[in-house]
DNA sequence: AGAATAGTGTCTATCAGACATTATTTG
DNA sequence: CAAATAATGTCTGATAGACACTATTCT
């Protein structure tokens, strides 16, 4: 018995990042179908080419929207979705040749709890819960780049924000920088960039006790 | 009359760099038939997917050091080839769905003359020789998209090495980074940077008089 | 009050940019 | 020698890291 036929030569596959209890989360899906039936893996799908000159079929992009639409139920934000490396070892799947470009996304922690909520859906530490030596396919090595190139980005505001909620003091920013990076960083330096973003309209003051209701509890 | 239908819904190209007379080039070929016959393009081809789970067919980069080495005549280096993109508007090909990872290669300026001298070949100032509006496919896109990742990597030793004679002076590297970022250098930063390179053994300097057998003409 | 967290002051080292100055080679 | 290019000196401002210190809030 051979596996099942790839349906399509082409795939998306999603590292979906979270930052929660000041620890970087990734969202991976238990497989429902072979191959690695019941394994956990990042969500993906293959890409619907349509058929080779009549139907367009979809792009990359959509596709990868779509996916992170059907995987955590949350509808996709513009520029939320970052395409980084396409992967094509030709053993890389079971069922044949798939080449997959694999897509990078950052979920708000407002949200992480309700993502969570849905069957064969869950979020992993990437420090020390991801099972990385029983994830499909070679899903282990496209998140290792995918930790790696979040990593590379983690000086950025944006990628920053996306992984904090809507509302957020100082030292959640910090701790989510943390997070990605997995050392601690500097209070004083993040603060002075924490400033210059502030002062340059990056970031918006909310009201109440200066940037939010944060207490200093014991 | 449809164009042919596309070989293989997945393709290959390459953004194949140089600096020759202080001006970033780009290698570019003339398409020999259709679709866009006798347009200059980037080299390019389709992925040999095998036939879905027999024949394994060739890996992603196996496929982009075939191009390089079939376009330009020269054998590929390790580490020359670097995908930073795929591309994947399912427009983007007359003859069907063909997605295309785009590759990123420098050459030696000792070996860009031999290059040219093959029928259908040549290199294109990025700057003002490239017929952006009449290059095939989307490639001035993914021309684009490669120039600005080749921009951002000046500031790495080897980026710019790759770029140079294999020997040459400073002023050459110099002025290797002031063609691929389009404005000029500061000489004082850039020489500190170089300094830097020497004595962490990235650069080693060459007989004869310093770095090169370079004279100082009026 | 004491513990814990939030935020500030300040010193130092590093580095880029600017620009003047000196050195070397060619014509 | 003059012109052109190569290389260095040095000042300034921006920034990161380290670390001590002050401020606020909870128990």
């Amino acid at each position: 018995m051979n596996p099942a036929v790839a349906p399509s030569p082409l795939a998306v596959d999603l590292a979906i990042f979270t930052v929660t209890e000041a620890d970087l989360k990734v969202l991976l899906v238990r497989r429902q179908a072979p191959p690695f039936k019941d394994a956990w893996s990042m969500p993906g799908d293959a890409v619907d080419l349509g058929d080779m000159g009549r139907r367009p079929g979809e792009h990359l992009g959509s596709a990868a929207r779509r996916i992170l639409e059907t995987s955590t139920g949350l509808p996709s934000q513009p520029g939320q979705l970052q395409q980084f490396q396409a992967f094509g070892r030709s053993e890389r799947d079971p069922r044949g040749r798939v080449v997959t470009v694999a897509w990078l996304a950052r979920v708000s922690p407002d949200f992480a709890p309700m993502v969570a909520l849905r069957r064969g859906v869950d979020w992993f530490s990437v420090n020390d819960e991801v099972p990385w030596m029983r994830l499909a396919l070679d899903h282990a090595e496209i998140l290792a780049a995918a930790t790696l190139h979040l990593q590379q980005q983690s000086a950025d505001t944006q990628t920053l924000l996306a992984l904090v909620p809507a509302t957020f003091t100082v030292s959640d920013l910090q701790a989510a920088e943390s997070a990605v990076l997995e050392r601690p960083s500097d209070t004083r330096a993040f603060r002075r960039r924490f400033d210059r973003w502030v002062s340059e309209g990056l970031i918006a003051r909310a009201p109440g006790k200066r940037h939010m209701g944060r207490a200093r509890p014991a």
